[in-house]
DNA sequence: GTCTATAAACGGATAGAC
DNA sequence: GTCTATCCGTTTATAGAC
């Protein structure tokens, strides 16, 4: 099952394929190295191209982590939110964004890393803008444990610190997770949601 | 509680208290900003030292990084592991390793992010030792895991994700956390050991 | 122990040819 | 769309004076 196209996630408001393969293998080294750890050269490099050819098709190094972010930002949006937006019950609308936001960090890992570790990076009113965004879907999870809470069936006092500790583990799996190994998508997906409710919820 | 005296920490060798103030600056800008993003420079700036001053206290930029990681996990060995050695039942030891884990995250924050998250900019030798003295300290938590699966108290299936679940909701408290602000380190400790251990066990 | 001065390399970014 | 060449600020690190 396909979450997003996976050349979109990626692509330059243009739409063009080389730019995607470059976005994705800027959000890779990134990961790797940190933002200050990358190089232009070193993107350049490994997309095949000298500094200057890279520069035909990106405005700043800058800019890159802003457009990587926007489009990741753009897909969680997309994939995770809209789609739970209209779950009525609080318990299944945060398995199913748990469910949804699992499987995007496993395929679009690198460049969801980078939105999850990077921001400090960008500057200026690119920055304010994602972290808003980022605010916001942390809102968003939040509510559905806030409605948790209200009807009498959550385990823990704080709803803050319980948000802060579902997002934790979530965006853990994106530090061990390497695909083509043991355990599948779909026997993490099911473990951690597994694993966060057994914690947050009264057994029923 | 002093968990372990501060200057000690972040001392060199040499164990001088100007020594610990580097270190411990030098950790806050890493954090902030990256290892790649943090230049000697700015350290320099922010103990009021010029580039060369530093260059006196320090022998290079990266044994600065592995120095703080070093330092670290010798307290990490000591505060955490070392009293917990010898509690025979599993589920009473990985509670005491969750506790003194949490205590020391909040305590020596800065330092401990660094150790957590710049490991990939330590370059050769020092790399692989410190990545092996994490592995092994992954697995003394493991091993807790493993026990209470073998007592038949374990409620997951997998003891590896399980225990990356676990690691992954405790570090992510140096990211959210901050000193001076409403959840008391206690209460963060203790909700953290409630959590983890409803997700894991089966209940008593 | 801290400074000024400087070396040598690397960083992001641009101009202009093809 | 990619290249060579180049600009210029910054970076790590050292030498040597005080």
């Amino acid at each position: 099952m396909e979450i997003v196209d996976r050349t979109r996630l990626m692509a330059t408001p243009e739409g063009q394929a080389r730019n995607a393969e470059i976005y994705r293998t800027a959000a890779e080294l990134m990961v790797e190295k940190g933002f200050g750890g990358t190089s232009i050269g070193d993107i350049a490099q490994a997309v095949g191209m000298t500094k200057s050819g890279l520069y035909h098709h990106i405005a700043s190094k800058q800019d890159m982590l802003y457009k990587i972010m926007t489009y990741v930002m753009d897909s969680v949006e997309e994939v995770v939110v809209e789609p739970t937006r209209t779950i009525a019950d609080p318990e299944e609308r945060l398995r199913e964004i748990m469910r949804l936001h699992v499987n995007g960090l496993i395929k679009y890992g690198p460049a969801m890393s980078v939105l999850m570790w990077e921001v400090n990076h960008l500057e200026s009113a690119g920055r304010t803008e994602i972290v808003n965004r980022k605010k916001a879907y942390h809102q968003y999870v939040q509510f559905a444990v806030e409605e948790l809470e209200a009807a009498g069936r959550l385990q823990v006092q704080g709803v803050k610190m319980t948000t802060q500790h579902i997002l934790s583990t979530i965006r853990g799996i994106a530090r061990w997770y390497s695909p083509n190994k043991s355990p599948k998508v779909n026997e993490v997906v099911e473990e951690t949601i597994n694993f966060v409710t057994r914690a947050i919820l009264k057994p029923s």
